[in-house]
DNA sequence: ATGAAAGCGCTAACAC
DNA sequence: GTGTTAGCGCTTTCAT
């Protein structure tokens, strides 16, 4: 690897013009900037990012952590971020923790270590560690903030769960389910909590049978489904946690034979690509991920350049229902 | 933030001591050990990842260049490497190029600018730009070696194109199309290859008219299917370049009513997660992703860790035909 | 306009 | 068992 003293050797001037030259400041002739580059060219110097970092005290990257690059909700918010990063220069160091706990400790620590210029994320989990004390900046997604230190940016869940319960209601549905996934997860609690404002706004009891917890995946939306199914009172339409669940519940109740939008519905949380296609339709609600992640990046920045004075941010972005195929029309 | 100068301060002995007390390095008594352990943690210390980086010359991380986060297919890869990479204290720097060659380009040079130990790489696109001579080891994935000096992993796609259409072609189909994605798509253009010569093998003309490409997006398969359609004589049967085409063709053929799989038959390639939902049950090629990027960071490790004399190694995994419902029995 | 020198935080020789 | 020192590649004063 070639440094920039051996191009100043080469040339015969001392490494700080080389610098200089490299960095495009000014004090350096214009004929000695112009051997320099041509010499930095030949050579194939590629600059030390490391060695910069270590004087500079930034690194120009931040760090994003995601709970699960498999479901489609975190890529679309990935893709906000990224964008939004590499317009002004910025790289991302995307993490999966894949809903764990301890992954997402170690790769907290590792991104500090790395010196991050600052710190996405959007957890697992409720609880918070004291990991979450962290030096760095730090922006929390679709999470409370961490002791009232942190800027936040979420979709209203709450509303999103009233939006949705609300629809299978008004849809003429009788017995609402609400399969969740992390039970200390909390968008997913928010969600639950606007289901049961629904619920009581239109008189109707709360049945805590009809309340199941599981996690955020496929199967565990069938798991649940099929259980329910198997009730002697089973629900006739299912609010989901997200709409990767929702898939699973539509799945079961495809197996099972169930009439659907007809004698059964379902409405998912996410609006996720797949929920779109022909063969799906899933009504559900949208949050702009896109959006969201590009939003999440401005506030990091913001807080990165005023690392003095920050002033702690809450956003609160307005969730939409997206009617499709899987309830029916009133 | 503090260092271990700061430590050492505190507890009267010289920094190195502390650097091997936290490196856990022979020659430092328990005791100290055990204050140092201590101090740091009371101090809440957090190791400096880039003047490590600095003078130790690797930074236990490597980067892996994708081109679309939103494509199922590669959320697979990259969980696969990310594991393998976890398992032994590796972080891994995930970049999403949106098939842009620029991108790709620029974070091919900041991966390495940041000193990464090893790229892993699935190139957008087939050209190679002199980029790629890097000194960082590399290793690519579903691409020919880049002038025989990288490693490469790759699904044997020719035969998996093969695979597809032969069975297009023994289920009773009679008029099979190709609609890939980037033209300049090396993997796009070995499954081409095996199309080709299924068809050749049977005695079928190969027809230019049926071959188009677009891009890997699944709505560049609903717009070149609808041209299709119109064509004086329409395919009854389409192979397309990966599931997310495939998911294109198959909304528009729905769409128009075609009544598939009977009178229309798809096949896709790559077994995305998709594909197996109830509601799609596309045909298509699997190839093993996960194991692709599980086994693509093994090789890179071994390329970082062998430096000198490097094997230049192509490993090539076999296809699997998933037959589900967008094809017919036989 | 250019150079010398200090120093970023750390590790690794080399003393003692 | 512990300390001293050099140096990783770079940027940044401070001189000249």
């Amino acid at each position: 690897m070639i440094t920039i003293k051996d191009i100043a050797k080469e040339i015969g001037i001392s490494y700080t013009t080389v610098s200089r030259a490299l960095n495009g400041k000014s004090g350096v002739s214009p004929k000695t900037v112009k051997k320099v580059l041509k010499e930095a060219e030949k050579m194939g110097y590629q600059p030390n990012a490391i060695a910069r970092g270590l004087v500079k005290k930034y690194t120009n990257t931040v760090g994003l952590v995601i709970a699960d690059i498999t479901n489609p909700y975190y890529p679309s918010i990935a893709r906000g971020v990224e964008d939004a990063a590499r317009k002004i220069g910025y790289n991302v160091f995307l993490c999966n923790t894949n809903y764990d706990k301890d992954n997402e400790k170690s790769y907290l620590k590792t991104l500090q270590e790395q010196r991050v210029d600052g710190i996405i994320i959007h957890p697992a989990k409720d609880d918070l560690p004291s990991i979450y004390d962290l030096q760095t900046p730090m922006i929390l997604i679709n999470r409370p903030s961490h002791g009232g230190k942190t800027s936040t940016i979420e979709v209203d869940n709450e509303r999103g769960g009233f939006l949705a319960t609300e629809h299978l209601i008004q849809s003429g549905y009788k017995r609402i389910s609400f399969i969740g996934g992390d039970v200390v997860s909390y968008s997913n609690n928010k969600r639950l909590e606007g289901y049961k404002q629904a619920l009581m706004k239109y008189n109707q009891l709360i049945d805590e049978s009809m309340i199941v917890h599981g996690s955020f995946k496929t199967k565990s939306g069938y798991t649940i489904m099929e259980k329910m199914l198997k009730l002697e009172n089973p629900p006739d339409a299912v609010f989901a946690g997200n709409d990767v669940i929702a898939l699973g519940v539509l799945h079961c109740a495809q197996d099972y034979g169930l009439n659907m939008p007809d004698a059964f519905g379902v409405v998912g949380f996410d609006n996720v690509q797949f929920s779109e296609l022909p063969q799906i339709q899933l009504t559900t609600i949208d949050q702009p991920k896109y959006y969201i992640g590009k939003l999440a990046f401005e506030m990091l920045i913001e807080e990165i350049r005023n690392k003095e004075e920050r002033i702690i941010k809450k956003i609160v972005l307005e969730p939409e229902l997206i009617i499709r195929k899987t309830t029916q029309k009133r």
